[in-house]
DNA sequence: CGTCTTTGACCTGCGC
DNA sequence: GCGCAGGTCAAAGACG
């Protein structure tokens, strides 16, 4: 970034000079024409400029002489402007340049300082074993490993570097990686972190050899811990919207590597690995619906461990949300006990939520398989081949239909932004509201005001405090707290399951209403992941 | 020639 | 142990 602003700065700059030294040049071509033009008169033109000379008048002379004057006065005064104007860009170069050393010095000692309270953290909490923990992990489709603190000047160097080389292109730079992988109960989100120690491994063995993915794959399988193999623990998110195309527009590169005829649905499976990075573990099924074959399924597994475009991080802040809240209900509805019928109606952290089987799939629902016993990954959907999604709660009618991502059929593209947001920039992480003066606002990138639900959450109560507790362990917990506790998170939340329950049908949503009385209302905290929930191998 | 898709073979987990 | 189904691999072909 340092090298791209210093390009675009100094390009002006140079802009600057070359304008100043056109100036000049002409200043200089002006007056050597003008001599020339006088000595091709005196030499050239002996006879000529006699002529002229005698021809030309005393007067005339003199207002010659005056134009020229006046000719020189202005070039200087636009030299001198020009030089005035250079100072003053170098300047404001020079100031933009201590800001951005103070910003970066400022956020190292952020980061060194949250690794050593991190590994504090897991020092105690090696010692509370036992104690079970809730995590929340920001990372916005990035995850995170348990740096280390002398890694933090390597990968701050490595992302400088990396800046370096990237001629102009914007990277998101939310991607701080908050971890705490310390060995984990089972209700923690284990998988997240075991996905991320596996996405984050290097690429590159001891030999410096690169891997190819299915290599590291297989290196992945073999080193795995008894958690990823539980298949339980993992988590799909799966998308539902009309598309005619082969497959929705997410903001990910994605190479197919497999297609298969799935038991019960004609329409082939299709399996994609995501290939922004080569060692990246996400993957997604795509298959048709067989009820409305206008309705593609999208099945996400799996963290990005790269940055991600706009549009991706979308899809991965979304889907992992949904994920996160499974997770959650998966892990609090299994405390009450694996005999529960797998279509029956449970209360999960306040939320009430109909769980089902795969083959009765319910516009929102949770396959939830800590409660039915079954063997299958749990699997949390989101429906967006509704258009209207918002027939509950018409008092938040504006506020919902701008929290719920919808699917732009005619441009292929999953629009998680508001209604006249510009449908290549899903979201925005900046926002009119988002309170000017904090550090954070260097991270806007897009212009559009949105109302955003997720964004507008994070700038307000996560991303608005980033260099005071953002990176700590009682951070994460104040975030989460803060999250779960904020009314206005929880009715926004609400409201968008609501909306997506409610526009199934009404049936579900009036099943909801009638045993709980309130419609969706959050009443106690739960973890939040941000993040794809893990790709577990076999 | 490199990249991507296709597709049959293979592997693995699960139920019987 | 066997068969089935889901998931993955990798060779071959298509494509730009």
């Amino acid at each position: 970034m340092e090298a791209t602003f210093r390009k675009s700065i100094n390009g002006d700059l140079v802009k600057e000079e070359k304008r100043y030294n056109k100036l000049a040049d002409q200043s200089n071509s002006d007056k050597e024409g003008f001599f020339e033009n006088s000595n091709v008169l005196k030499v050239g033109k002996e006879r000529e400029v006699h002529e002229d000379n005698n021809s030309k008048s005393p007067q005339q002379k003199d207002i010659d002489s005056d134009k020229e004057d006046d000719q020189l006065q202005s070039v200087k005064a636009d030299m001198k402007e020009v030089m005035e104007e250079n100072q003053r860009l170098k300047m404001h170069l020079d100031r933009i340049m201590k800001d951005y050393r103070n910003l970066q010095l400022q956020f190292h000692d952020i980061v060194q300082r949250d690794a050593e309270k991190t590994n504090i953290n897991i020092i105690n909490t090696r010692h509370n074993e036992c104690n079970e923990a809730k995590f929340v992990s920001l990372s916005l489709g990035r995850t995170s490993t348990d740096i280390k603190k002398e890694e933090l000047s390597k990968i701050l160097s490595k992302d400088n570097a990396k800046e370096e080389d990237n001629k102009g292109g914007l990277t998101l730079g939310l991607d701080c990686r908050i971890d705490l992988s310390v060995k984990t109960t089972p209700t923690e989100f284990s998988t997240a972190n075991i996905s991320e120690e596996n996405s984050s491994e290097e690429v590159k063995d001891e030999k410096g050899e690169t891997w190819p993915p299915h290599k590291i794959l297989k290196t992945m399988r073999n080193g795995e811990d008894d958690t990823q193999l539980n298949p339980s623990k993992r988590a799909k998110v799966s998308v539902r919207v009309r598309c005619d195309a082969p497959t929705m527009n997410d903001g990910c590169q994605w190479r197919k590597y497999g297609q298969k005829i799935a038991k019960g649905n004609p329409c082939p499976r299709a399996y994609y690995r995501c290939t922004v990075a080569p060692s990246c573990p996400v993957r997604k099924q795509v298959q048709r619906c067989i009820e409305d074959m206008s309705i593609l399924i999208t099945t996400y597994e799996g963290t990005h461990n790269h940055p991600l475009s706009l549009s991706a991080t979308s899809m991965a802040f979304t889907t992992s949300a949904a994920a996160s809240m499974l997770l959650s209900a998966s892990s609090s509805t299994s405390e009450s006990g694996p005999n529960l019928p797998a279509t029956d109606t449970t209360n999960i952290n306040g939320l009430n939520l109909y769980l089902s089987n795969s083959s009765n799939p319910k516009p929102f629902y949770l396959q939830n398989t800590s409660i039915s016993s079954s063997s299958s990954p749990p699997t949390i959907t989101l429906d967006l081949t509704s258009s209207s999604s918002t027939s509950l709660l018409p008092n938040h009618n504006r506020m919902s239909s701008n929290y719920l991502p919808r699917y732009n059929s005619s441009t292929n593209i999953l629009n998680f932004g508001s209604l006249d947001s510009n449908p290549l920039l899903p979201v925005s992480w900046s926002n009119g509201a988002y309170p000017k003066n904090q550090e954070i606002s260097s991270l806007s990138f897009a212009k559009q005001p949105q109302e955003n639900i997720f964004q507008s959450y994070l700038q307000n109560n996560i991303s608005a405090k980033p260099t005071q507790t953002l990176l700590t362990q009682g951070t994460i917990a104040a975030a989460t707290k803060a999250i779960t506790s904020d009314p206005n998170f929880q009715s926004a939340l609400a409201v968008a399951l609501t909306s997506i329950i409610g526009s199934s049908g009404g049936n579900h949503a009036g099943g909801i209403e009638e045993k709980s009385g309130q419609i969706l209302k959050v009443t106690e905290p739960f973890p939040v992941l941000f993040s794809f929930p893990s790709t577990s191998k076999k």
